[in-house]
DNA sequence: AGCACGCCGACT
DNA sequence: GTCGGCGTGCTC
């Protein structure tokens, strides 16, 4: 019997199957998805590999070795699992590894340990223990008689394997007697008792009944009036013994409901509601069911420590819950990965990745926000959760539901196709009508010679807001104080050397930082080009807005919401609990505040400023900002009147148009004819090709070789573009070239041709250059 | 990534 | 005639 192994590697050169025979001893066992210790390379390294295939017999022109051991008890993971693995190589062209790595438990083992023991127990020997070659060598045995040794099958090799992850081991006390206390051992006697009448008692709660009782506990150990038992338990991430809260469902909620539940429908259920027409409630009660029915549930969001809310509510409806996101530890993970794989939990909420939780009896999967980017992973294998999902849903017969108020393009056309089942909710459950958006012309202020960030309109309405006692959310889509640092006199930018990039100005740590790098630069006095002092700072970001609102609004309380102020653990908790304790009457954000942000007293919202995001290099820009834009005024008046005010400088955009109308079919389908007339996704594939040298002649020739391959294998199959430079053309220091290669019909002859011709050409990979490939790519920069 | 092989120059 | 430096290519 033979198998085939996948190593755990890091180059693409070793990245494939290996066949190996299997021991005798092993032939019996179901080796498909067990990981082996295997002899790799000349010098017959242990490695790891897992086993991927099985062979009764092969015709190799290779020579075969046998693998040494079996590391796991029992499949560490499923078929389905494999199946997913290969399904993201191929539509991904990702490497076999890390496709394996991510279906893999969150373990990695870091060192493989070898040492020897005796075979027959029976038998006295020169070492009682395990002991590593070095050892017994040097206890004066001869590396001749050593090898003899093993020979002869007196002692065999063993492997410990270290891993990254430490487990949970909790001490308890078990009751054993009283013999022999001392009278006058006065802790000792009362924590016999005290165990005696539990029967078994955790450590820890020995510790808090009894202060500072340890040495008292170990005499009562030494004395064998106790008996010590360590068990491992699972962490848990969210409490047990859930306080069931349950809202009575709308009519049209439960038509949702009904219909899901009672579908034969064997294809995707997308639900298109407003923010605010209770789609989590529908998710609870059709999780219900399934688990009710002994299946299991999948809970995607985009961000967990986003949406700490929707864990609450799924944590108070439901008893066995996993949480899964990339901000766990090692361990913590691991821990979650054996409560889903034991079938200790029935539902998991997490991240991108809790996508391939390894549950056997999987009924629902959900995705909530479905047309979030972060779905989307930009690392090897550069998967699509939602096509994952898919995969998942057919493979189990399981039911998989999109929610968002702002579908993808790609979802909307699919439902409109037949593909997906859509379900419209157009109101919001609390009855609430959706905010009113007036949209304030940024040029007619200036014409009026207002140069503020905040037009006069805005400053009304936050004076408003704040004599109600109610709560502003500004929205800005840029971090830091200032865009840019421009001569007026001669026109000089500071710009990163690094980068060809502007750098941005942060006020609040007097430098400018390189946005793409992170090197910093201290802002000049006189301009470095022509030595004028008219250098200033030009564009505004959440730092200078934050300035000016506390300028205009003194007596107000400002808190700022990016990337630069949540750089704490619990920064998110802090500023949604004084959100929520009205402690902050504005809050000044990007988009991080668009998503979960719901607090009762907001009552408006202003979009500063929105124009950037229309501006981007990128397909999917219009898409992008339309769904930000709708996400951030779904923030006002979700409990009660609310008002979104939105600044921009081109007031005449259909975009900006259908989003103040929040008219998601009117964009759809002003959006839909000109992805269709420029050949954009859904109707054509999108190819990245990028290549990445620290020589710009180098880049851009390797590029050219690239294109000209292209065009020589795949004729009119498909339509290449480039090579072009990247919009940002060179990031710390690596220049960088696209070759941009469009397609429909023919997309896996492109994928071959990429695959066989390129990616495997080590002259393209290897040495100087980095290749980088995306199918329809999260940004082209 | 390792590891060995092999080709070529330098040195005994 | 031999040593070793590094470029090259393979690993079931």
């Amino acid at each position: 019997m033979y198998v085939g192994v996948v190593l755990k590697s890091k180059t693409r050169l070793t990245d494939k199957i290996y066949t190996y025979k299997v021991l005798e001893k092993y032939e019996k066992l179901e080796l498909l998805g067990r990981r082996v210790i295997v002899p790799f390379g000349l010098g017959n390294k242990k490695r790891i590999g897992l086993v991927v295939e099985s062979y009764n017999s092969i015709n190799s022109d290779f020579k075969v070795k046998t693998f040494l051991e079996v590391i796991d008890d029992s499949p560490i993971i499923s078929k389905e699992m494999l199946e997913i693995a290969k399904f993201m190589k191929e539509e991904y062209l990702s490497d076999f590894s890390s496709a394996i790595r991510t279906v893999l438990p969150p373990v990695d083992i870091v060192r493989i340990n070898e040492y020897y023991v005796y075979t027959d127990s029976k038998k006295e020997g020169f070492f009682k223990e395990a002991k590593s070659k070095d050892e017994i060598i040097k206890s004066g045995i001869s590396e001749e008689d050593f090898l003899k040794l093993i020979e002869d099958g007196i002692i065999t090799v063993k492997y410990d394997l270290k891993t990254n992850v430490s487990r949970n081991l909790v001490t308890y006390y078990e009751f054993l007697n009283k013999d022999g206390i001392q009278n006058r051992a006065f802790t000792q006697k009362k924590i016999i008792d005290y165990i005696e009448s539990n029967k078994i008692v955790e450590r820890k709660k020995i510790l808090e009944v009894f202060p500072s009782s340890s040495s008292s506990i170990k005499a009562l150990i030494e004395r064998s009036n106790i008996k010590v038992i360590v068990k491992e338990e699972l962490r848990r991430l969210v409490d047990k013994n859930p306080s069931i809260s349950r809202k009575t469902l709308k009519d049209y909620q439960k038509n949702v409901i009904d219909e899901i539940q009672r579908s034969s429908f064997e294809k995707p259920f997308l639900i298109h509601g407003v923010t605010g027409s209770g789609k989590t409630e529908i998710y609870l009660s059709l999780s219900e069911s399934v688990i009710d029915s002994g299946k299991k549930v999948i809970i995607l969001v985009p961000e967990i420590s986003l949406t700490p809310q929707t864990i609450k509510r799924f944590q108070e409806r439901f008893d066995k819950v996993a949480v899964y996101h990339s901000k766990l530890s090692f361990s913590e993970k691991f821990d979650q990965w054996r409560l889903i794989k034991e079938n200790k939990v029935d539902i998991v909420i997490g991240t991108r990745s809790a996508i391939f939780s390894p549950f056997k009896d999987l009924g629902l999967i959900i995705i909530d926000e479905e047309h979030e980017l972060s779905f989307i992973s930009d690392k090897n294998p550069k998967y699509d959760a939602l096509d994952i999902a898919k995969f998942r849903m057919n493979y189990n017969n399981a039911k998989l539901i999109l929610g968002s108020a702002t579908p993808r393009i790609s979802s909307y056309y699919k439902a409109l196709k037949g593909d997906y089942r859509l379900f419209t909710l157009k109101n919001r459950a609390t009855g609430f009508s959706l905010p009113s958006v007036e949209m304030v012309d940024m040029r007619i202020e200036l014409m009026e010679k207002n140069y503020s960030m905040i037009s006069k309109r805005l400053k009304e309405e936050i004076e408003n807001s704040l004599r109600s006692k109610k709560q502003v959310i500004l929205f800005i889509n840029k971090r830091g104080h200032t865009s840019f640092i421009f001569c007026r006199k001669c026109g000089y930018i500071l710009k990163c050397e690094a980068c060809d990039s502007s750098m941005t100005y942060h006020k609040n740590k007097d430098i400018s930082i390189c946005h793409f790098c992170g090197r910093t630069k201290e802002k000049p006095i006189i301009c470095p080009s022509c030595g004028s002092k008219f250098i200033k700072e030009f564009g505004a970001g959440t730092e200078r807005l934050e300035e000016i609102v506390k300028e205009e609004f003194p007596y107000a309380n400002v808190a700022r919401m990016d990337r630069d102020t949540m750089i704490r653990k619990n920064s998110y908790t802090k500023i949604y609990e004084d959100m929520k304790n009205h402690k902050i009457n504005i809050l000044i954000g990007t988009q991080m505040l668009s998503k979960g942000f719901d607090f009762e007293k907001v009552n408006l919202v202003g979009i500063v400023s929105s124009d950037i995001s229309l501006n981007i290099p990128d397909y999917r820009a219009n898409e992008r900002t339309f769904q930000l834009l709708t996400q951030v005024a779904g923030r006002s008046g979700r409990f009660g009147e609310g008002k979104v005010i939105l600044q921009t400088y081109q007031p005449e955009n259909i975009v900006l148009q259908s989003a103040k109308n929040q008219d998601y079919e009117s964009f759809f389908n002003y959006e839909i004819k000109i992805r269709e007339k420029l050949n954009f996704p859904p109707f054509y594939n999108i190819i990245l090709l990028r290549v990445m040298n620290e020589k710009r002649i180098k880049t851009f020739d390797k590029a050219l070789e690239i294109t000209k391959l292209l065009g020589r294998e795949l004729g009119n199959k498909a339509e290449i573009n480039g090579p072009n430079p990247s919009v940002v053309e060179r990031i710390n220091n690596w220049y960088r070239f696209n070759i941009i290669i469009k397609t429909n019909e023919y997309l896996d002859d492109v994928k071959k041709v990429i695959s066989e011709k390129i990616i495997e050409n080590e002259s393209f990979t290897k040495g100087e250059f980095r290749l980088y490939y995306m199918i329809n790519p999260l940004s082209f920069y």
